[in-house]
RNA sequence: GGCCCCGUAGCGCAGUUGGUUAGCGCGCCGCCCUGUCACGGCGGAGGCCGCGGGUUCGAGUCCCGUCGGGGUCGCCA
């Protein structure tokens, strides 16, 4: 005896109906993804997390695209149906009221949409299967990134978004009014998770990070994610960058266990990871692009030249740019050794994008006295902070990687909105 | 924020040197079609041409402003 009553049968996922026995009794939910009216049969496709199903209806009305709908039926070989079984005899029963028209053709195997519909219909266009494989990507990501780092001794943390002052890299923050007094939202992590390590040894925070500065560009956004480590007991900030090898590494491995069906619908180019990463001093690197010695930083051009040629010469997509400017680095930063003018920082070029940031900090106390009071500033605006170099910490260095950054090199996004759920930036604030 | 380009129906677009009833494809609605799979056929509805001002006998079209979108540069993850 077939049971009919909703409550009495288990769910079978849509992609797993090609597998289910014919003859089994099944229930789908999910939504309306199409219906295909002909003259004496109607095809509804239902659409649930895990793909695509065929029911056919030979009687009564199917509710229109979009109602989410629960439907009890029987699985039935057909050699005309989507994945060779389909369901029959269905009792479908509307979960909601009928759905509103959608702004754009989700049945479509293409969305064709402008990136500002895209945004604005955020809760509905993510829902198209290509679409939402792009953030399975992001997510799969997340997955490798804790995997590596859980099996590695790191500990996750979560510090607060709310600070008390807005020093560290001087870029602009958000004020916001806390209880009648000015606060601000964290541009970053930094000073907390360095104070973690002295608690863990070894830490990260997957996490949302602020930034109020008016870059209207395509890789820019007021609000994204932070993928942040950091460690202690290194011996410098070249030990942070095997550590930033395996942690990428291990984000490909999870994209690859995790989202494989999503890189096949997004077409994503998921690259491989080398053995070494090619390593280049930031002077040379000046050199290699052309640009005048003198300059402080690599442009955005320059970032694309190295990307190009760490590809020519190493075959590599990623390429890893050493001794950063001290003037160009926050306070924390820890010199070169035997040269000052240069840090032990690093930038992680990834297909001609800068990627990530890190480096090797400071850890004796009086090296951060010395180099707040060389900034023009006192120490005592920073005494929260410093109290966990002046009761010990190890010789410590970590790194940031931007999540979005990752994703649209990843699926060869040409703006970082087009990977993120539900961006902010200069002008949205909505959905 | 500087510079360049763009705002026309739900979506994607066309619209000639300014000219009177603003078009196309898809979607949507109705009817038809023996199993489709981007189904197919016939018909229909749907637009203050982003907003405000100006030039002109006349503006979707030209000019100014403004809001929004895209790109790029500065800067950053």
């Amino acid at each position: 005896m077939i049971s009919t009553d909703p409550t009495t049968q288990v769910r079978t996922l849509c992609a797993d109906l090609a597998t289910t026995p014919p003859g089994s009794p099944v229930r789908l939910q999910g939504w309306v993804h199409r219906r295909r009216e002909l003259a004496t049969v109607t095809f509804l496709v239902v659409r649930d997390r895990s793909g695509l199903a065929q029911v056919v209806v030979r009687e009564g009305e199917v509710p229109p695209e979009e109602t989410t709908v629960d439907v009890v039926g029987i699985a039935t070989a057909n050699a005309q149906a989507p994945g060779g079984v389909e369901v029959t005899e269905p009792a479908i029963t509307p979960l909601t009221e009928p759905a509103a028209t959608p702004p754009v053709e989700l049945w479509r195997p293409a969305l064709n949409a402008s990136l500002s519909t895209m945004l604005d219909r955020a809760p509905v266009t993510w829902r198209h299967p290509a679409q939402r494989a792009r953030w399975e990507l992001a997510a799969a990501t997340l997955r490798g990134f804790r995997d590596t780092l859980d099996s590695a001794g790191f500990t996750e943390v979560q510090t607060p978004k709310f600070v008390a002052s807005a020093t560290e890299s001087g870029s602009s923050v958000f004020e916001v009014d806390y209880f009648g007094r000015p606060a601000y939202l964290a541009q970053s992590p930094q000073f907390y998770k360095q104070q973690l390590v002295g608690v863990f040894e070894r830490v990260y925070e997957v996490g949302p990070v602020f930034r109020a500065e008016p870059h209207d560009t395509v890789r820019h956004l007021a609000e994204y994610v932070s993928l942040d480590v950091e460690l202690g007991f290194i011996d410098d900030h070249r030990d942070v960058l095997a550590v930033l090898r395996e942690v990428i590494a291990g984000m490909v491995a999870g994209v690859h266990q995790h989202a494989a069906a999503a890189v096949e619908r997004t077409g994503a180019d998921v690259p491989r990871v080398p053995e070494e990463i090619p390593l280049i001093h930031f002077r040379d690197a000046l050199t290699l692009v052309g640009a005048p010695e003198d300059e402080p930083d690599l442009a955005p051009e320059h970032e694309r030249a190295l990307g190009a040629w760490a590809l020519a010469e190493h075959g590599s997509d990623f390429v890893a740019v050493e001794g950063y400017p001290m003037s160009k680095r926050p306070f924390y930063t820890h010199p070169w050794p035997g040269d000052e003018r240069w840090s032990n920082s690093f930038d992680l070029i990834f297909r001609g994008v800068e990627l990530v940031t890190g480096g090797q900090r400071l850890h004796r106390p009086s090296a951060y006295h010395a180099a707040i009071r060389a900034r023009g500033e006192d120490p005592a605006g920073y005494a929260s902070y410093l109290q966990a170099f002046e009761h010990g910490m190890p010789p410590h260095g970590g790194f940031a990687i931007g999540l979005e950054r990752w994703t649209s090199r990843l699926t060869g996004a040409a703006n970082v909105r087009e990977v993120t759920l539900f961006p902010r930036d200069l002008n949205r604030l909505t959905p």
